[in-house]
DNA sequence: GCTTATTATTGTATATATGCAACATTTGGT
DNA sequence: ACCAAATGTTGCATATATACAATAATAAGC
């Protein structure tokens, strides 16, 4: 099926958490090294590893997933209240 | 990492919209039978797939799979409006 | 009941995600 | 500049998703 490559925010949102590719991993319960494949976007998640990343950061999936290039959070949040 | 299953409304969802599994699966770029796996809940999508079912029946990711098993569309609508 | 479309089953092949180890590189703190 | 922690890279092994084909079983229309 030619799978397209999804984007993510899991390198933000992990430090936004102060934590390490190790302590998420854990929390997850995949191997560190897996977290950094994903952050680098070499591959996709599986659906089961998309919603363990959902529930660590209590995120919905398409907030941390997207088929298309994710804005930076600091953009987002400053276009959407444009009282700044 | 022992992925879980996950549970999914895909049939509900195709057979409300009229569908074949033939016309779902093209609609979504896949051979026919992946969709019977998918129903059966013999094996979870790829991410990317989950996302192509979402865009396909315009639904999130989370109202179409679930790590828990899914009520019925009709329970769950009764259920939520009280005055019946 | 017959015919046809739809779905299930079995088996095999390939692509991709994940694990794991060993070493290189980068970054942070002092 | 040094040391330690974090991250990147390479390579190989395994598990799982997807494709495809051929046949069986089931359902739907007439």
């Amino acid at each position: 099926m030619k799978s397209r490559k999804i984007f993510n925010r899991i390198a933000v949102l992990r430090i936004e958490r102060k934590m390490s590719r190790q302590e998420l991993a854990e929390k997850i319960g995949v191997n560190f090294q897996t977290i950094g494949y994903l952050e680098r976007e070499e591959y996709n998640p599986s659906l089961d590893l998309a919603f363990r990343i959902s529930e660590v950061f209590k995120l919905p999936i398409p907030f941390i997933f997207s088929t298309k290039p994710l804005k930076a959070l600091s953009d987002e949040l400053l276009n959407k209240k444009t009282n700044n």
